[in-house]
Parts: C-alpha cells; sequence; structure tokens
DNA sequence: AATCAATTCCAAACCGCTTTGGATGACGTA
DNA sequence: TACGTCATCCAAAGCGGTTTGGAATTGATT
C-alpha cells in the first residue's frame, strides 16, 4: 500500500493525504481523520526511501566504530552506549546506521556517508589525541558529536565527555588518604583521549601529595583481562609491589584481581584496587553492595545524552557546538582498605 | 556533484554515465573510461537515497537487538558479532541497521522495518524457544536468518548455530572423565535457546553416565558476572557442594572463579570450571595459556557466517532455507583438574 | 451584489537515480 | 543502392513520496 493508492481509495490527492499524515494545517479535520484512520486500517507506512530522496534528509545517524588494527578489538562500552542512543533515535523516527572499520577506512567511511547521503550526522567513538577526525569532519561539513574529546584538536566541535581527570584525581587522592604511598595505574592505551586525562588526573593527584609517579608502576595497554593480569603480577613481583592499583576498567580490574589472588594477598586488605566502572549492563560491579571501590559512570547515559546532542545539532545546523562534562561518582566498595603498615 | 551535473560536464546523457559506472555494456570503453576518470576527479558518488528509491532496493540489512526488559541488559555476545558481520556488509555495498528494542516493541519494529521497505532483509537475536518472531517475519516475507535457534518452531526457517548441545555434552564428559560426579550447571536464563540446549547437552552425559542432575546444582539467571558468583556461592555453601562447574559463559565464570577464591579453594584442584568462550575481542580467554577450561565457538565468525547466509538469501530470494551449525572446540585450561578425592 | 480572505483541496514539478524503448550512424551484405 | 545489424547513445518514464503554486468553495464584509 503506498500513498498514491490510498489516495485513490480515499478519493483525494496524495497531495491532501500527505498533508493529512505529516499533520499540515490547510487540512479539513473530518478529512484528517478519515485519512489517518484509513492508513491504520490499511496498514500504510510511508516508504522510507522515497521519503528521503523527497525531503533531502537521511533520517538516520551513523555510528562508525573504529576497530583496533592491533588487536581487532570492538571496545566493550560500545554496545551499552549504542543501546542508549538508540533509544533516543527510535523516540524520534531515526535510523541507526553502524559501520565498524579498521582505522585505515575510517576517512573514506565518514567522506562515503556523507557524500552519499546516508545520515544526516555521525558520531565519533574512542577520540584520539589530535584526532584526525574532527578537521576532517569539519571539512566534510557535517554535523556529528564526539564521544570524549580530541586534544589538541584546535577548532571548536560538539562533545561529550566523562570528566575522567577529575575521577581519576579523586581515586588516587582516596587511596592517598587511606595511606597508600605506591599506588599503580593501569591505563588504557595513552593514545586515547581518555586514558591520557585518567593518567594525568592521577599524577596530579600523586605530585600534589608530594609522590613521585613510578614509571614502573604505569602501564598502559588494551584494557582486558589478560593484559591487566599480567601487569599486576610484574607488579607484584616488584621488590617495591604497590599496595594499590588504580584500573581503567572493570575488565582489566578483573584480572588485576586475580593477579592479587595468585600472590595470595586479600584484596581490600593488603591490596587495595579502584576501578572505573561504565555501569555495563552485563558487567554490573555488583548489585546492591559493590565488589570494587570505583569511579562510576553510566555510558549508556552518555549514549542517551550524544544522541541528543546530536540530533539538536541536525535540527538547528548552525548553532554552536555544544559541549558535556559529566562527573563521575567515587562509590566505595569493598576492595579498598586503609594501606598494611610497612612490613 | 550529481549525475546530471556529471553528465552536463561530460557532454553525455545521464542514461550513458549511469551505465558506463555500473558497468554495462552498452557504452563505448573510451567513453567509460572517460566517465569513470571524471567520476573520480569530480568526487562523485551516487545519492544512495536515489538509488534505493529507484532501484527498490534498500541495501541494508536490519539489526534488531533484543534488550531483556527485566534487566535492561544487552547480550555482551552482540558487539563482536556485530563486528563480524560488518565486515561483510561493508565489503557487498550494504548498510547495517541497528534497532535496539525492547520485547514489548519487537513486533512493530519488524514490521516498520519491513513496510518502510528499510531493510532487504534482517538478522534475528537471541532467539527464545518457540520464538513469535519466525512466524511473524515469514507472515511478513522479508528474508531473515537466524543466529541460533527457535526450538519448537514448526516452519522451516534459516539459522546459524553453534550445535551447544554437542559442546555441553562433551564438556560434562570431561570432566566425569576426570572423576568429577557432583557437577553444577550454572546457565543462561533457559528460556533461551541456546541455554535450554546447553542444559540438554549437560543432563545427557549426566544420566549416559549413570548420574543424576541434582536440580540443587542447576541454576539458570542472566549471564553476569554477580549471578554467576552468587550461584556458586550458594552451591560452595552445601554440604554436598559440587567439585565442578559447567559455565555458561566467561563472564559468569569469572563470577564463579571469585566464589571459589572466596570459599578458600584452589581453582583447577579442589574445584574445575569450564565456561563457554565466545573468544569475545576484550575478553580473552588468556593468549597463549587459556584460563579457563572451555568449549570455544567465535561469535565474530559467526556474525561473518550469518551475514553472508543472509547476503545470498536476499540475492537468491526463492530458494530454500539454508541452515549451518558449528561445533565448538574443547579447550583445556588450568581450571580443570582431577576431583579431588572423597574425604 | 460584489469583493475579499480564508479554508480546503489538487495538479504538477521535483528529489537523483535506473531502465525502457527508441534514435542515429557506421558497416557489411545482397 | 537498399537493407539489415551492430554499436553507441539518448529522451523520457518511472520509483513514492513532498512541496509549490494555484483553483474552487465558503463566509464575511462593504
Amino acid at each position: 500500500m503506498n500513498l498514491k493508492e490510498l489516495a485513490t481509495k480515499l478519493g483525494l490527492s496524495p497531495t491532501t493525504v500527505s498533508r493529512a499524515l505529516n499533520g499540515y494545517p490547510e487540512v479539513n479535520e473530518a478529512t484528517r481523520e478519515r485519512v489517518v484512520a484509513a492508513a491504520k486500517r490499511y496498514n500504510y507506512s510511508p516508504n522510507t526511501r522515497a521519503i528521503r530522496l523527497a525531503t533531502g534528509r537521511a533520517l538516520a545517524v551513523g555510528h562508525v566504530i573504529p576497530i583496533a588494527s592491533q588487536h581487532e578489538i570492538v571496545n566493550p562500552i560500545f554496545a551499552d552506549f549504542i543501546a542508549g542512543a538508540g533509544e533516543v533515535y527510535s523516540r524520534n523516527g531515526y535510523d541507526m546506521l553502524l559501520s565498524v572499520v579498521s582505522d585505515e577506512d575510517e576517512e573514506r567511511t565518514y567522506r562515503e556517508l556523507s557524500s552519499r547521503g546516508a545520515v544526516d550526522g555521525v558520531i565519533v567513538h574512542g577520540p584520539r589525541m589530535q584526532d584526525r577526525r574532527v578537521p576532517l569532519l569539519h571539512e566534510i561539513g557535517i554535523p556529528f558529536v564526539v564521544h570524549g574529546r580530541a586534544s589538541g584538536t584546535t577548532s571548536a566541535y560538539s562533545w561529550l565527555d566523562v570528566n575522567n581527570r577529575r575521577a581519576f584525581q579523586r581515586a588516587t587522592e582516596f587511596l592517598i588518604d587511606l595511606g597508600h604511598r605506591r599506588i599503580a595505574l593501569i591505563n588504557g592505551l595513552e593514545f586515547m583521549d581518555f586514558a591520557m586525562r585518567r593518567r594525568a588526573g592521577f599524577t596530579d593527584a600523586m605530585i600534589a601529595h608530594g609522590l613521585h609517579p613510578d614509571p614502573e608502576l604505569m602501564f598502559s595497554e588494551e584494557m582486558t583481562e589478560v593484559a591487566g593480569y599480567h601487569a599486576a603480577c610484574r607488579m607484584l613481583d616488584l621488590p617495591q609491589a604497590p599496595t594499590a592499583f588504580l584500573v581503567s576498567s572493570m575488565i582489566s580490574g578483573m584480572g588485576v584481581r586475580r593477579a592479587v589472588e595468585r600472590a595470595g594477598l586479600t584484596l581490600g586488605r593488603e591490596v587495595s584496587i579502584i576501578i572505573h566502572d561504565d555501569e555495563l549492563s552485563y558487567l554490573r560491579n555488583g548489585d546492591d553492595v559493590p565488589i570494587f571501590t570505583a569511579t562510576r559512570s553510566s555510558v549508556r547515559e552518555a549514549g542517551r545524552l550524544t544522541a541528543e546532542m546530536l540530533l539538536d545539532l541536525i535540527a538547528n545546523p548552525n548553532s554552536p557546538p555544544r559541549e558535556r562534562l559529566l562527573e563521575a561518582e567515587l562509590i566505595i566498595g569493598q576492595s579498598t582498605g586503609p594501606a598494611p603498615r610497612e612490613a
């Protein structure tokens, strides 16, 4: 059933039917009701392809998911982010287009998405420092919002980020207040913007309290369980082992915990761990009682807010860039405790 | 730059330019080269919206991700599945449309996806027993492939599945061969088809070896770390605690491991664990040495294969349904060992 | 009664491509 | 020379909506 057929059945012109369904004022209220009823009865839904061509809008937004080409890793936060964003899109009649691309195809993907007219805007995932995508998207001239920030970028752009620096600063201070002096940082890849900020928050707090961040206790890698495990094992084997770990993700945190247990140490007594908790739906940090002490910020909520920003930007094309900084909570769990007395 | 403009610049008709670019034979080879060169020079890429309307094809496939309405959980395997499928789509010039929907919106979503003409086919995720979606999609008349199977469905349909029953049967036998008698099953939600099959494989093997699956040692829930932890804690507190666990996912497996360690038991000696490993990119089961003994099957590869099946089905609309059953490997890791001698 | 402004509807153009059904010219053949 | 065949190109009609620019009817105003 298409517009023309529906119009014929109603004895109306396609024009009127279209207007009736789209809520234009120049149609009699009685007629509109008749049209709406018929549309429902014949199960009519307008052909998206035609709408898109006619209006020149894609009614879709693109998510370009970068895949680390070395390890082929999909960032695990992405599923929950998408779930949040998806809610917003379907509420607003937008489709979500996904491209999973490796670094070398990234630029081409953005260009084509735009020139093919497949999307009205895009969301940039996993920004790196001096990210090339920001200038690229400005050049292309398509609305976009970055989930995170791209330090070192000169031009203004829209973004939504968690205050990673502040979160890790507070977490570090919390550990220092508990008497910890040898604190390790198990970070993500530090060309990623968020990882760099977390590191900055960590070193800031250390230095502010007269402590030297020990390079041997600073690790930066893909945030997997195995990487966290190996890094922590190595550190715990050092003559001056750390008494606390600050860990960039729940998953690496589980690896660190495994290392702690392998070393025969007790979590929350001999060794403390603070993780960053994105509140992934399938990886809850405990239910009522948190497993780990954590800096917490819902990535699903971030997805919702980012999507809203983008739709807003699409609706108001030449409005100034929007920026939004979310604060993470510090959640006290069972994985932290006072530093053990010096042996 | 659109077709007409390009044609004008070349002094050709849109017809010829279109044909030249799409490789039709009725165009002079010299002309074709001229057109192709100009297209590249002016950075022309055809408007997808127009192609879609003109050809009546969406050049897109839909993935409808169900979100468990009780717990709002996105299945963690989904990201890797999508990554695999995405590869295939982009290689074939297809877009991937994602809808994240809760149960009550599922039917409407499929219907609209089809009637709006937004996709040429869909992939069904997370099939349940007697899944309503199979008859629904047959009624709608859109090509689809199920990732998994929907037991109890009468009509034929295309699917790709892992032999879950066989995998869990073998894993159970492996434990029995190691001398384990009290084996626990930490399963996913058993209205999910895969979970039911795993359970069947488990009980089959137990009964075949004259063992009674103990209802107290069979647990079925959302596959989260916390759920695995609680279930395992409870079981380990039983007077007749299990000596081995068969666990449906890496994540719940980590919860079980936490419970084992909480109980002061050693993994691989006093308690054995076998998990199912989907080879999630961010949750590798160890690198060279596997952490857990596991039944293993790559969900990313499943994504690739499922996508290929669907594109094939779209290209050959009235071919019979395709079926594909993948076998899981049994990987021996450090989490299993001989059953401890009776106390 | 004539004029004017709303109100309500419609015909036709348009979005940017594909595709059908020729048209044109060169060439070979009878 | 006349005719049939290719090879090559093009005009125009879709695809299914939206949107522009009227047209017809009605009611109010003068």
